[in-house]
DNA sequence: GAGGGGCAAATTTTT
DNA sequence: TTTGCCCCTC
């Protein structure tokens, strides 16, 4: 038996697989068989007597959690390992032990959205809602603390700079009101549970007892808490196998700490260390271009893929027109070799940096009728028809929701304006109570009358009401919500062609509510809300259909592909030019190109144009820098497929940019990303100051020596600068 | 209090 | 180009 799990592993896979007791570290270059390893490793401790119940592994998306639990199954029937993400995994926790934690575990999941909406209250609240960061920028720097696990009070002790007082402020009102709403943000789903182990021991040793096993992917994009879980259920029994590759880390701008895998032998005393080079994915061709891409990384340990795979097509770099050209150009290029009979449609991928660039991919797609699938799980759920819907739901579940509250309490309208909300809001803080429950008693509430006191009271029956049917399965709750809330009225009634496919919108939502019900009849509305709450894009992308993926470089992470087209390689958009000058940024958006580039099996297109639609303006675009860290053989090609040019990508951009002056002398070039050293600063221009970070330039005055810029950035706020004096780039002309 | 018009700002990446 | 916010009118 233990033939069949291992007989096809090469050496050293084996021996990660066969390494079940201490400290494991796998270092899995892209394309190594990591997930063939984790399952395998998985199968082979059940095979040793291990039982389903003391193992745990964690992956990076619930599609990645299911396809993992669906092979242990595979290989061993019968047996129930718990495979979940990181979050699934503390939401679970936290509901299943709330009464011993303090908690309900009736709690809501607030989205990024919610979150900055319950910034903003606490922001209104404390009088502050004048001070000029923003509820996102607040809100970012509080998830960034509870990633750090830092309490306010910690926060508060560090904060010196007005920013972080300021946040240091907000961060008390946020989780006094997160608490008070039952709701729980994205953070709190790691932040709670890894300062429970670290705090309550009990149940510490109970949960390292319980996980005896644990195994975690894609190690290089943990964060501190995470690291903190991950480290106290693994001291009593410490069978940690980490599995990453720290060329993959994406996710720096959200937390995630490099160090945790780079450290992992100094914090796991006695750890072996596995390094699995041999790429098994992709071609020769591909190969090189991943590794004289990331050759380029200086804050990097030096290390390279291997292959015995066969050279196979070069790579090419696609040069287009314009970003329809572009977009139309890959398609055309894709239908002809599906009409070849080389490949199908599925076996075809399109990544792009920023979602904004699927639009005219879709157009394209549909001009060509060519089957796709932008994958983007959460925007059906982010129509504002169905947030609502949704929002409805998370109030019959927890009425303490105070988000969801203010989102649909005059949804369809009921009369109630801000003037009655802001007394509402008045009365139910006064009296220590929730805004549902202040509803429920508006008849107590003076200065609340006529239409706006009978739309509360309305309100609040028909909450109560929906709350006798929670126990009914989702899609029949959904339907009750239509009916009594007056909303599918709403709808019907209107006049606005859109509204009819709002509620067909809805109608989507209710058969997936009731999918999902029929796959398990025990699920129940909050379950259906959680797994939304905690679905991520690549979740609901059907890899069976017969249609090209569209993605973004993130979504792409741990997938494979035999075709793949990277679109738009243009500096400002890869790398971004938030990242521009920031080495560490500027490297991590090498990893992601390195991420895009290592998915491709066979083939692998590098797209960029020569101008580029922007915010309804068209501007030139700089071939990205990472096009010249290729290989000197990967093919240059016109994308439209007119001629060949043995040009690099820059040499050919300057020569075309400097005609296309000439020709349109009036509109001069605008060139994302570029940089002009000349000083000639304009009101308006996006400028970079060493010190100060992206500003834009608010206005310029004198001559000569004289001369002075002011330029406003979003920390520092107005300076002025002596125009000759002042190293600045610009980012972007006007 | 509702709704429409006009103007400004905005666009990384995501659990 | 699109979205969201503010202000004004009814």
């Amino acid at each position: 038996m233990s033939v069949d799990l291992l007989s096809d592993l090469t050496p050293i896979q084996r021996e990660a697989v066969e390494c079940t007791q201490g400290p494991l570290l796998v270092l899995a270059g892209a394309g190594s068989g990591k997930t063939r390893v984790i399952t395998r490793r998985i199968a082979f401790l059940l095979q040793q007597g291990i039982r389903a119940s003391n193992i745990l592994a964690i992956t990076f998306t619930n599609k990645a959690s299911g396809e993992m639990r669906h092979r242990v199954e595979t290989i061993s029937p019968g047996n129930r390992v718990f495979v979940s993400t990181f979050h699934s995994l503390g939401a679970r926790l936290l509901r299943q032990y709330a009464d011993r934690l303090g908690i309900d575990k009736n709690f809501t999941i607030y989205d990024t959205d919610d979150r900055n909406k319950l910034v903003k209250q606490a922001l209104e609240a404390l009088n502050m809602d004048d001070v000029k960061f923003t509820p996102e920028r607040i809100g970012g720097a509080i998830s960034k603390a509870k990633n750090q696990l830092q309490t306010p009070k910690d926060f508060e002790r560090t904060a010196n700079d007005f920013l972080s007082q300021t946040v240091a402020k907000v961060y008390y009102g946020y989780e006094k009101r997160l608490r008070a709403a039952n709701a729980m943000d994205f953070d709190d789903l790691l932040y709670l549970p890894a300062l429970a182990l670290r705090h309550n021991e009990e149940l510490r040793a109970e949960l390292d007892a319980r996980f005896r096993y644990v195994l975690i992917d894609e190690y290089q994009d943990t964060n501190s808490a995470q690291y903190e879980i991950a480290r106290r259920l693994s001291i009593n029994y410490p069978n940690l196998c980490v599995v990453g590759d720290p060329d993959q880390n994406v996710y720096r701008w959200r937390g995630s700490d490099i160090t945790n895998i780079l450290n992992f032998e100094r914090d796991f005393p006695g750890a072996r260390v596995i390094t699995l080079e041999q790429n098994f994915r992709s071609t020769q061709a591909v190969i090189a271009a991943a590794n004289s891409l990331i050759a380029h990384n200086k804050l990097r340990k030096k290390k390279s893929l291997i292959t015995e795979n066969p050279g196979g097509e070069p790579v090419r770099i696609l040069s287009f027109e314009n970003g329809l050209d572009e977009a139309e150009g890959v398609v055309i290029r894709i239908k002809k070799t599906i009409e070849e009979k080389k490949h199908r449609y599925r076996d075809h991928a399109i990544f792009v940096r920023i979602n904004a660039l699927t639009r005219s991919l879709e157009s394209a797609f549909i001009k060509h009728g060519v089957p796709f699938q932008i994958v983007k799980g959460l925007a059906f759920f982010e129509r504002k028809e169905n947030r609502d819907v949704l929002a409805y739901l998370r109030l019959i579940v927890n009425p303490a929701d105070t988000v969801s509250f203010y989102r649909v309490v005059n949804e369809p309208t009921r009369g109630i304006g801000k003037t009655s909300l802001d007394r509402l809001t008045a009365y139910a803080e006064s009296h220590e109570i929730g805004p549902m429950s202040a509803a429920g008693q508006v008849a107590k509430i003076t200065d609340i009358k006529g239409k706006a006191a009978t739309g509360l009271k309305d309100f609040a029956r028909i909450i109560t009401d929906l709350r006798a049917s929670l126990e009914l399965p989702p899609h029949e709750v959904i339907r009750l919500v239509l009916d009594k809330s007056g909303y599918r009225t709403m709808l019907k009634d209107s006049t606005d062609d859109d509204d009819a496919d709002r509620l067909a919108n809805i109608e989507e939502l209710i058969t997936a509510a009731k999918q999902f019900h029929d796959e398990d009849n025990n699920r129940t509305i909050g379950d259906f809300l959680e797994q939304i709450a905690l679905a991520s894009d690549v979740d609901n992308w059907d890899e069976s259909a017969d249609r090209v993926s569209v993605m973004t470089l993130h979504a792409a992470k741990g997938l494979e592909f035999p075709v793949v087209y990277m679109m738009a390689t243009e500096q400002g958009l890869l790398p971004h030019e938030r990242s521009l000058g920031k080495e560490e940024d500027m490297e991590e958006e090498r990893r992601l190109c390195f991420v895009g580039i290592t998915r491709a099996m066979k083939e692998l297109y590098l797209c960029h144009s020569r101008v580029r639609e922007f915010r309804g303006q068209f501007l030139y675009a700089v071939p990205s820098m990472f096009l010249d860290e290729l290989p000197r053989d990967v093919e240059r090609v016109d994308g439209m497929g007119n001629r060949n040019t043995a040009r690099t990508a820059m040499e050919d951009w300057r020569t075309r940019t400097a005609a296309a002056t000439l020709d349109r002398p009036k509109s001069p070039p605008i060139a994302m990303g570029s940089v002009s050293t000349d000083g000639e600063y304009v009101n308006g221009q996006v400028v970079q100051h060493d010190e100060y970070g992206i500003g834009q330039i608010t206005d310029v005055s004198g001559y000569g020596a004289l001369k002075r810029v002011k330029v406003r950035f979003p920390a520092a706020g107005e300076k002025t600068f002596v125009a000759n004096k002042v190293k600045m780039k610009i980012v972007k002309r006007n």
